[in-house]
DNA sequence: TCCCGAAGTCAACAGGTGTTGGCCTACACT
DNA sequence: AGTGTAGGCCAACACCTGTTGACTTCGGGA
């Protein structure tokens, strides 16, 4: 039986995000992602034109980050934290982001935008000076995805064996403090 | 002219840990490696056996890490940072880390055990209880991973823009409480 | 001086990769 | 019922990968 072009492209998309999401870049083959989606190879070609553009539609996302203005000044911390918990287990696009974005510098470029983008913007609200906004944005991004790389990636056992609370509770007052803390000065 | 075995064999040696640090483990071909150390292939597999046994022999380091206790207390948070920074500028051993831990399972194995033999042991004389350990070492490895992951690998603008100085002022307070901070409870 | 082992090269292998173009075939429309 | 077309398959391409085994050549000890 056929499926409509929309049906096929929709599965080969599903089976390349988990792909590049477990595998990386240069492992996900383009024979691995057309045989998940129960097709041939030369279909994924024909509808996405080379891999490139195919990792290109499967990066695509948001953050959906939530608006830190509706929240209380002193929870944004935790909110924060608690968000891209949920985030990361929904789907595999930051898995994507960061298994790929570590060899692959188009990745790369799709994480730095997706970050610059999306977290940045929320933060200028919350800081006095806006100039500031990137860099705090910088080390929120450096304590989530380090916790995410330790917890889900390279799966440091004491890391995965950390209740969804646990991890919320200690790293709450971290992302608080780069978010909305007196900046030190460095001597 | 000939060289004698082992400078062949550190040749061989200085140029993988070269490759594997900037392409990670599948970019990093063996005839790229060979070329560098200017040998044919083949030595390769005549020195390390396969590829597998070669970035065994690559990955092979210390985190160097100071006596945390020879060290005020308070100042153990700065102390580490600073340490890490220079250990990551120093040689290419924890971008390897990095860079083939997240494709290659037999990398990750080697960053689990390095941060659990060589962190979480100096962090057991800094709390009084000694299970708790692992979990601080854990979340120390988040934050420390997390940056270098910002800044030396996706290269955050903001995280590059920032100076040692700068970074060790804002990540500071951070470790100093996953390593000496009383735990949180979470609810 | 001879010669043997170590250092190094060369060519090929089997398999995998992205990518291409020609071919088939089911099915909605006239 | 006939047919054009969109969805799909197959076989091949050029190239790259880890790995192997046979071959050459240098250099130090007898």
């Amino acid at each position: 039986m056929r499926r409509s072009a929309e049906v096929t492209k929709a599965a080969i998309l599903a089976a390349a995000r988990e792909r590049f999401a477990t595998d990386g870049y240069e492992k996900a083959t383009i024979r691995a992602i057309a045989t998940d989606a129960n097709i041939d190879p030369s279909m994924v070609m024909r509808y996405f034109g080379n891999k490139d553009r195919l990792f290109a539609a499967a990066a695509e996302f948001d953050l959906d980050l939530p608006d830190l203005n509706a929240i209380p000044r002193d929870q944004v911390g935790t909110a924060l934290v608690r968000h891209f918990l949920t985030r990361w287990q929904a789907d595999d696009a930051l898995q994507i982001l960061l298994r790929t974005g570590v060899t692959n510098e188009a990745a790369a470029e799709r994480t730095r935008v997706v970050f610059a983008a999306q977290l940045a913007p929320l933060i200028i609200h919350l800081v006095g000076d806006p100039g500031q906004a990137p860099t705090r944005a910088a080390l929120v991004a450096s304590q989530m995805l380090g916790m995410a790389l330790c917890r889900y990636i390279l799966r440091f056992p004491p890391a995965v064996a950390m209740s969804d609370d646990e991890v919320i509770a200690w790293m709450s007052p971290t992302i608080q403090n780069y978010l909305t803390g007196e900046r030190p000065d460095p001597h």
